[in-house]
DNA sequence: GCGTTGTTGTCCATATTATGGACAACAGAT
DNA sequence: ATCTGTTGTCCATAATATGGACAACAACGC
């Protein structure tokens, strides 16, 4: 009850405005049903998830299937994004300058190096797939899809992003989704490990992929702030990414990455 | 503090779920940022169309920009939808039943017809225009987009989709929207005459659109359980569609619509 | 110059609103 | 039969969101 401050105060770095708990405790439930794509998600993984109490989940996903926002499959009980979300989308037509601006750089890629490749960018402490280019080696890694959303650190493309990131941000990321890291069968410490790994590499890495037996290499792509917004990421079975060929791989991407960077500038 | 009525009440039709009133309000809030599109809304004209007060609408609007939900225009310090509801709704990645049952029967009649044809939804007490198709005739009005939203009544499509449900219904809705109806430059009256005039009519109709000089034509489409859901509208330049001409025009749609209504259904 | 009418943004005492502990009911395992 | 996992509901309570009042600025008329 003191840290009103200066009447004026900075705003650099926007101190949380007051009085919308209930809004910004539907935005966080929202996300977490966004991860959990048609199939949708549990309750009570909701709540472990955001860390809010079983009742205040309850209500505010029921509100939300009143309004359209969120739906309940009748079969499995779980809660997944409404069809009004799309319809709210709509007033948003113009496609993503970044997606344009990688356009040319994912195709080329693709056919160079013949496996799947995807586009994820950051949103908030997830990173969302928006893009996915499908290559021509007759085994593909297709587990992603675009619109898949996970905490960042969980796969390649987020520990890259992480690793991007000022060190300190990147901690209170994790630290944030820590509570979310049970599900995907990882922790904090596992996230940071990597992340180190990466920043020293030069680009992310996961051995062992989301799906058994897959490796994936994941760069990251920066803003001309020198904030990481995004990252580009090569998955194949292990067999296909040997240390030699990972170098290669690893260079198309660091070059088609340093592409995108340039037409995002320009 | 008396209608909790019975223990496991009717949940027919929804007794309102309380407990989140901030919650409906910040999503009354969006629909309303929504019909702004890219342009956005100004702040005043939110609290005019929700009828909240201004405080409130304020600080609702801020916590959403804080969470990326919604964005302020810099120049014109109008508010819009933001970037992040794109983001959701990439978690709901099936395409509307209804697109795809309208599809042929769009194609068809655009050809046949040669003007502009819309299909729009409903959507709450919104159309939301789905898909454009222009024909062949050089001058075409181009005025609503696909994304389109507006409160149902002030749209040839919305009076269609009222005059096709309940007069109980369609007049809730309209008082419902009485507020936003000055926007449009209309009001309730209006709007109730043209909808009586549809439901005799058979199909809607706007002599003067909401651009000058055109005029529409819209024939609604039911589901199987008698439900309007969306509509299909041809728009012309008004000496285009002279008597004779909306005689044709008319059933044409009227054709189209049977054979939507048949492919959603079966 | 000086109202007038339109914006947007902020403060804070207040009471309305959202909260969460406790309880209930059901489904699968063991 | 008991345990552990669900989801859903109630309601007294405290914390939260509310909105009246005030302020600052812009555009317009005269």
């Amino acid at each position: 009850m003191d840290n009103r401050s200066s009447p004026k105060a900075a705003r650099i770095a926007a101190e949380p405005r007051q009085g919308a708990q209930a809004i910004r405790r539907a935005l966080s439930v929202l996300r977490i049903l966004a991860a959990g794509r048609e199939d949708g998600v549990p309750l009570a993984e909701v709540v472990r998830a955001t860390g809010l109490t079983r009742p205040t989940v309850h209500r505010i996903v029921h509100v939300l299937i009143e309004e359209g926002i969120v739906e309940r499959h009748d079969r499995s009980g779980r809660y997944a994004i409404g069809n009004q979300v799309p319809e709210l989308a709509l007033a948003r037509p113009r496609p993503s300058p970044l997606l344009v601006a990688a356009e040319p750089s994912l195709r080329r890629a693709s056919t160079e190096i013949g496996d799947t490749l995807f586009l994820t960018m950051r949103t908030g402490n997830d990173t969302l797939c928006v893009d996915r280019r499908i290559g021509a080696y007759p085994i593909q890694v297709l587990s992603i899809e675009v619109g898949a959303r996970r905490p960042l650190g969980v796969s390649s493309a987020g520990v890259a992003i992480l690793a991007a990131l000022p060190a300190q941000d990147a901690r209170k990321i994790v630290a944030a989704n820590e509570k979310r890291f049970e599900t995907y069968r990882t922790d904090a410490a596992t996230v940071l490990g990597q992340v180190t790994a990466a920043r020293r590499r030069g680009y992310g890495m996961r051995e062992i992929g989301l799906v058994q037996g897959t490796k994936s290499i994941s760069t990251w792509i920066k803003t001309t702030d020198g904030r990481p917004v995004a990252a580009m990421t090569v998955s194949a079975v292990r067999t296909r990414l040997g240390p030699r060929r990972e170098q290669e791989v690893a260079e198309i991407l660091l070059r088609e990455t340093r592409a995108i960077e340039q037409a995002i500038g320009g």
